[in-house]
DNA sequence: AACCCTCACAACCGCAGCACC
DNA sequence: GGGTGCTGCGGTTGTGAGGGT
């Protein structure tokens, strides 16, 4: 969906307003009122100007001298989901479903977190994939997006699907593995390696976030973790080792070595993994057992 | 054509954490 | 230590588009 044009739409249809009262945490100035709703391309261009001379932060006070009759929580929002020139738009492609699945699996609903991992995608972005497409399935499936139900279905599934939806399959694999050792992630196969996460990890005292820039964590001994646990040079499968390849798919991790994670451009979303087909395959997989 | 429903998305809200005084 | 203000995060809401009937 062309974003712009909801904006535009947005505004044409007089959405937003000059709002009375300020927010609760956000006092205002005597007399000033501040607006509310879609911004309109002045004051987005206001914004993109003032950030590009003075930077970012300081948001209530960069709202103030601006001149923009806005809160400084709005003009941060803005900036930093729409504006930022590095924001990436267009559908989410299948890799990034893919990410977002698994990193969702480890950190849950810490979208910031997980949008780290997905350069120029934004946490609201993710939020919203989430839950528009993620939960909805989770609840055409009725179970909840937290079971292990669902957890499973993703794991032993869905991911698996998606990884065959994405790269199909080699003729033959590599003849040798980049590297594939158990102290390795494979998840680190999966990430461009010029990657690098835009956030600073080392002022969290989030155990997570003591990883190395461009990798996903890689402690698989850690007592919650539930996620990387698909055999290296195997096959995705269930535990009894049967699971995937029993239709036919071969999933091994190095198969996806090229995909290029950073890519601005391609077009594999078109093809959604939540597909009538999937479905089946789920319900047929779940009621198996 | 009109209505209804779902989807995708931007924006808003409340809260927690942090820094500063 | 307490108060205040700012920032960032996650949850939620509101809106138009688009498809189905």
């Amino acid at each position: 969906m062309d974003t712009s044009n909801v904006h535009d739409q947005m505004k044409s249809a007089g959405y937003g307003s000059l709002a009375a009262a300020a927010a609760p945490d956000q006092p205002i100035e005597e007399g000033l009122c501040l607006r509310t709703g879609p911004w309109t391309a002045e004051e987005d261009s206001i914004l993109i100007d003032y950030v590009n001379l003075h930077g970012e932060g300081r948001w209530n006070s960069l709202a103030r001298h601006a001149g923009l009759k806005r809160t400084g929580k709005g003009c941060r929002l803005r900036w930093l989901n729409y504006l930022r020139p590095s924001v990436r738009r267009g559908n989410i492609t299948l890799q990034e479903q893919l990410i977002i699945l698994r990193l969702h699996s480890r950190w849950g609903n810490r979208w910031s977190k997980i949008a780290e991992y997905l350069p120029g995608r934004t946490d609201n972005e993710i939020k919203n994939y989430w839950r528009t497409r993620v939960q909805k399935q989770a609840k055409q499936l009725k179970c909840d997006v937290n079971s292990k139900q669902f957890q499973d279905a993703m794991r032993y599934v869905w991911i698996p699907r998606l990884i065959e939806r994405i790269g199909g399959l080699p003729e033959s694999l590599p003849d040798q593995p980049r590297t594939c050792t158990t102290t390795t992630s494979e998840f680190e196969y999966w990430v461009d390696t010029n990657f690098v996460p835009k956030t600073s990890a080392s002022t969290s005292s989030d155990s997570y976030d003591q990883v190395q820039a461009c990798s996903i964590p890689t402690d698989r001994t850690s007592s919650g973790d539930e996620f990387m646990t698909y055999p290296c040079s195997g096959q995705y499968g269930s535990e009894n080792g049967s699971g995937y390849s029993q239709n036919g798919i071969n999933s091994d991790i190095h198969d996806f070595e090229q995909i290029d994670y950073c890519s601005t451009g391609g077009d594999t979303s078109v093809e959604n993994m939540w597909n009538e087909e999937n479905i089946w395959f789920l319900q047929q997989q779940l009621s198996d057992g």
